[in-house]
DNA sequence: TCGTAGTTCTGAATTGATTCAGATCCAAAT
DNA sequence: ATTTGGATCTGAATCAATTCAGAACTACGA
């Protein structure tokens, strides 16, 4: 049997089909008792209401927002800084009566043919690696979109904070403990089929911005070890126990991320040391669990950040691509004190 | 300027808009030579790719999950136990390249709006308040819907856990340890503008399940104190504060959800108490900071419920509206022990 | 009684694609 | 020379609504 639509009510009730519509979507626009008839055989004919589909592709407005994330979508409840993202802009998107398409795809070869057959008004691209082929398909699509933490593509709006000149903010401080033996743990993102581990920009810029402090601070970059490992604590644990073996000992190890970071600090414990008194540790982002393990480390406004982006895309008032980049602040807690002997 | 479509396409090549569309969806249906003619006018025409919106209305499907979620779309990012929920349904959708859709909707009287305008295949509803205007809406769309968590209306499928024998079983526990002077925190759902604060369906259970178990034990459920709190850690620690001045005190209180166990946790520290040799306290679910907390509580499988609705949607095998109970157990950590002087 | 205004309803055009049954054309097989 | 088959392309129908100009009717004051 052929599917209930606005003719067949139409026909059951004698009516033309405008005069359905106008029951369900502008009541205002006949009169209640004809009204009240309709949608009474709607019911009777269990009519599922007027197709989704069909209105947006008249009214051309989907009050949806795509929000992309890397590699896989379980991420965005797994990392506590995509979370802290996701709440602000969900906050914006909320009262704004839009909802949040949150995008996935199996492999990358699937990732293009997603981005084309989402149905909204505006992409958010949330720490995508540089070159993904979905940001291709991105621009393809011809519609607002805002590219968050990174990467920072030409024309493009972008929220996110200065990842160098922090990073440098934060390495300048243990540099000012006395500290004179770093050790760098590294995110990379692990790429399926292929031994190349790659780093992102974001990465990149903090790792940057570390050098900077080292080379002002007078020091040679060439005698800091930089451990590449995944972005996870696991990661950050089997790292820092090996930048922990090295000899001598680095007085201070400063990680990418605070995942990473924490992961390090469990590495410190398991061999019998101590933080802050035996080395160092510091982190960058500021997650929750951070405060909690008294974590010195970068924190930049996640949910603001998220926020942000929201107002951005739904004021539609992006044509001119701004680079908007959001404050900083250095956190030190009790993670990180002069080295010893110091 | 009038939008480039398919047909401004079309005549610019001079073939007909079938071909046009076939050189986008269907390349096997033409000559290589003359797809790449019409993808290169494409591209000089800005053309955004086929309108998805239409593509949708002619296929028939979105490739979408609709997300319903209580309240707050934010509570998707904020709930550990959402969380873990999302992660497990996004997984199963990942695989399947569907894409989720959070709605959200900035009060009661847009939800019903929200439902009808989602461009989705099938929605899931978890724990949304018994009686939410969304739930009618949702049954109006005649399109596969999952309930997870609560509330169980007849014949719409649902996953979840046995609650109320679930929390029997904890209760049970402390009262073979010996408790014998137990009190309740029970979560409340607090409305807006309603002075009576809701409760909703699973604590309901939670708390006959408690009773159950008190009154196997001979015991009578007049004496166990049931201190209504909103569902949040300040919650718990407020609503703890109150149950630790009663006389004689509690030797152990059960919260109807980790979450209010934790701030539970806090108002014992702050009396300058101690858990359990003080007074012991349980929770519900088993979020992650509950293990890190030690307390004892009722592991549900979160991740595995999301993937079970996951399955059940993309499988469209819902037809027969299978009321799946998952599997529950009891975790005791050191937050419970036999009451002082026993 | 006529003009005006307001309410209620309709018809046809529009939104942008996909689908499917055929029409063409060319080469290979009979 | 005719048939067959495949590859390539087209036209018209279809998907399910919304929109807008205008028709029909009623009511009201002049």
């Amino acid at each position: 049997m052929p599917r209930v639509t606005l003719k067949t009510i139409a026909e059951a009730v004698g009516v033309s089909r405008t005069t359905v519509s106008n029951a369900f979507s502008r009541p205002d626009q006949l009169n209640p008792e004809l009204r009240r008839r309709i949608l009474e055989v709607a019911e009777e004919l269990d009519y599922a209401g007027p197709d989704p589909a069909a209105r947006t592709l008249r009214r051309g407005k989907a009050g949806v927002i795509g929000v992309l994330l890397t590699e896989e979508l379980s991420y965005a409840f797994t990392d506590p800084y995509a979370v802290a993202f996701l709440r602000g802009l969900a906050e914006i998107a909320e009262a704004a009566s839009t909802s949040l398409l949150l995008m996935a795809w199996p492999d990358e070869a699937s990732a293009e043919r997603v981005v084309r057959e989402a149905i909204v008004d505006g992409f958010v691209a949330f720490c995508m690696d540089e070159g993904h082929p979905a940001l291709e398909a991105l621009h393809q699509r011809r519609l607002p979109f805002v590219i968050a933490g990174e990467p920072y593509v030409k024309g493009v709006p972008f929220v996110g904070i200065d990842d160098r000149a922090a990073a440098k903010t934060l390495c300048t401080h243990l540099l000012r403990l006395g500290h004179r033996r770093l050790a760098v743990l590294q995110a990379t993102h692990p790429r399926i089929n292929m031994d190349t581990a790659h780093m992102s920009s974001a990465i990149a810029d903090r790792l940057a911005g570390y050098r900077d402090a080292v080379l002002d601070a007078g020091l040679s970059w060439d005698d800091v070890a930089v451990r590449p490992t995944t972005h996870s604590r696991e990661g950050g644990r089997s790292g820092a126990a090996q930048l922990l073996d090295l000899y001598p000992r680095p007085t201070a190890i400063i990680a990418t991320t605070d995942l990473i970071a924490l992961g390090a600090l469990q590495a410190v414990a398991e061999r019998g040391l101590t933080v802050p008194g035996n080395v160092s540790i510091a982190g960058f982002d500021d997650i929750p669990e951070a405060g909690e393990a008294g974590l010195t480390t970068i924190r930049q406004p996640k949910s603001e950040k998220g926020r942000t982006v929201g107002r951005l895309l739904l004021e539609e008032t992006i044509g001119n691509a701004p680079r908007i980049l959001m404050p900083y602040e250095l956190i030190t807690r009790s993670s990180t004190s002069p080295p010893p002997g110091a």
